[in-house]
DNA sequence: ATTGGAATGTTATAATATATCACTATGAAC
DNA sequence: GTTCATAGTGATATATTATAACATTCCAAT
């Protein structure tokens, strides 16, 4: 759990480790942009937006446009490296590449620190709901906002 | 639900005679932009963008700038007459305005149709995550995307 | 060597959202 | 009745987020 004080150059360490493992598996190219992209989006429980990202790619020297980010923010995502957080629209990266993905975010509205987490939603009062309701979730957005342990 | 055939006349009164008793009691002001954006948004259960709102409200000779919506849509979501899917960047009016509200919401892909519910989330699993974590949940997002039963 | 695909570079622009200041109306306080 | 404060609206400008479209590069397969 993100919020709990934990060795972190490690969260960033599994992260990029994985990726490559996966990606290598797979068949899929984790190109420097991209592996520096979720490095980015490693280095923070929080969520960055796509110019954040932008603006610290140029601080390497990769003077990149829009586009660039979002592709790499993109294939990240598509592949569970990385996540969108609607409500902020930003990104971050998964800390739980592991797990199957049904990810639910807690965010921190002081300091704004999200965490990953995995209830089992689907199982519960929405997929009750919807499943009466004869929908078929594909996908669902969760997302908590509130104050985290640390900013109590 | 608003997938299910229903006399939709009924919905848009009901809302907006909800709105005028709500501002009535409340002391708010049901401004005439603030009653027909409702309007708007009642006309379908589907989300609107903001814009989509002002290319509406000129058409009936309002040429209205963005502020103008932003700023009825503020007025409507925070006094929950309307709600805001993250997902979709678009608005969308409250179908049940009686209710104690923690709407979630299920949009389809196909028709964009969009029904408002309300699972008993914080009683879930996500509710119990979050209170492991020490997390105090002060509001959730919950939006699921799939496929309506209409379109199956 | 040529072709085809995937990634990236580049330019432009679309879509969503807010800051700021000016103006108006209304009602309360004096 | 005038003054004042407030809430709402009008209007301009700009910030923020995201994508379309086309050019270029690189590499692997034929």
């Amino acid at each position: 759990m993100s919020f709990q004080s934990h060795n972190h150059r490690q969260c960033i360490k599994r992260g990029v480790q994985h990726a490559t493992d996966q990606c290598e598996k797979a068949g899929l190219q984790l190109t420097p942009i991209r592996q520096r992209v979720l490095e980015l989006l490693l280095t923070e429980h929080r969520a960055l937006g796509a110019y954040d990202i932008l603006e610290k790619l140029s601080e390497d020297g990769w003077k990149s446009q829009p586009p660039v980010a979002y592709r790499a923010l993109d294939f990240l995502v598509q592949h569970g490296f990385a996540h969108k957080v609607e409500r902020l629209n930003a990104f971050i990266a998964c800390t739980t590449p592991e797990t199957n993905h049904n990810p639910a975010f807690l965010i921190c509205r002081i300091c704004e620190a999200v965490a990953e987490i995995h209830p089992q939603l689907s199982r519960g009062a929405l997929g009750r709901t919807a499943k009466d309701a004869g929908f078929v979730i594909e996908q669902a957005v969760v997302e908590a906002e509130g104050v985290c342990p640390n900013c109590r």
